[in-house]
DNA sequence: TTGGAAAATTAACATTGTTAAGTATTTTTA
DNA sequence: TAAAAATACTTAACAATGTTAATTTTCCAA
């Protein structure tokens, strides 16, 4: 059966044309540039060709969130040497910041655009896996601070819920230009990420007299 | 010159008329369902009317933003009369909370649309002063509780942006679906003033023992 | 070689924001 | 009061969008 198996691999080989042409066009025009005739453009097929790879453009959103996801998740392989909780939490907290400032578009459709969890509540098994061992990482970190008494003990998915608040307020406040007249944009990320460790050194009971 | 004046009243009128159309639309069937057409439909104009009182939908949008803030600026009444500051700070989190969650379209186009900052960007006069306001008011408590020693010392713009950020965070997550699988919608409310109440009862220096 | 499946395209639809041109209405002026 | 000018509004149209139905092209197997 190596004949169905080429077309498999030609079909899958489309797919990622599509989705690279996608990237292409949001990370170069933004969001809202995507636009199915463009991206049949791109590739060179016309726009209905699009159709016979992808239910629809939401597809192609929530396929682009889940590689987005990759990309965090590559960002975030310095996280496992750290022992210590609290300096990972403040990697993590890191990690997530400059992830969103480097990859806006990304991040908008991971975080921020209705239509990649609009796909999930269609299908049948509609958990948002990504989201969720993202957060569970987050939760697991918290935890771990908590048992060796490094915070206060307290509601994990409460703290977690603030944590990851705070980090996804920052990027998106920023992202979305309502820190604009706050300050020059040079200086906006090392304002993040002091806020970042102001919150942290306030939780850190070690660093109480 | 009585009838200039008149008709300036009937232009405001109309005004008035066509953004209580737009917000009859976006609070009954979401942001994606405010056109033009529709809008004109609502006021029983034509749709080419609409453009002799904004100059586009992006000046809508910016008119429903500053509305929203008008909204805010309201429930916010109540922060006057609290003499603590970090019991200020507290009403303010759970004032932004409950109003993002109670008006997820009016806290959309204040918060995350771009379309507002797009017009702000194109006047004369760019400055965001409704977002600056509501942040100074931030400034100004966090400032005074620095001053009576009830938080630590520290950048006070980090630490605006900290806790702004922190709530922002969680009504944007909340209202784009993020929190969705993790926990249930009854609860969630609670748990984002959770989320507040650790925040502040960990900076709250008057708490350490 | 031919029949049928698979892959791709053309044509079309409804909807969108927006502009240009024209009409109706009201106000000003002679 | 009648003509002229300004104002208010509408009709018609354009280009772009997502998406579907119908049709054509391509390819493989019998």
């Amino acid at each position: 059966m190596g004949i169905t198996e080429r077309k498999e691999k030609q079909k899958l080989e489309i797919k990622k044309m599509i989705l690279d042409a996608s990237i292409k066009l949001f990370v170069e025009e933004g969001f809202e540039n995507v636009t199915i005739r463009k991206i049949a453009d791109l590739i060179e097929y016309s726009p209905t060709t699009v159709y016979l790879y992808f239910k629809d453009k939401n597809e192609i959103f929530y396929n682009l969130h889940e590689l987005g996801f990759q990309k965090l998740a590559e960002r975030n392989q310095n996280l496992a040497e750290i022992a210590n909780p609290i300096t990972r939490l403040h990697k993590m907290g890191e990690n997530y910041i400059d992830f969103g400032m480097a990859n806006p578009e990304f991040y908008d459709v991971m975080f921020i655009q209705r239509a990649p969890m609009q796909v999930l509540s269609e299908m049948t098994e509609c958990d948002w896996t990504h989201g969720e061992s993202a957060l569970n990482a987050l939760k697991i970190t918290i935890e771990e601070a908590m048992e060796k008494g490094l915070i206060k003990r307290a509601n994990v998915v409460a703290v977690a819920m603030a944590i990851w608040g705070m980090v996804h307020g920052l990027v998106s406040l920023a992202t979305r230009d309502r820190f604009d007249k706050l300050t020059e944009i040079k200086d906006l990320k090392a304002l993040m990420h002091q806020s970042v460790n102001w919150l942290l050194s306030s939780i850190d009971l070690s660093l109480r007299k």
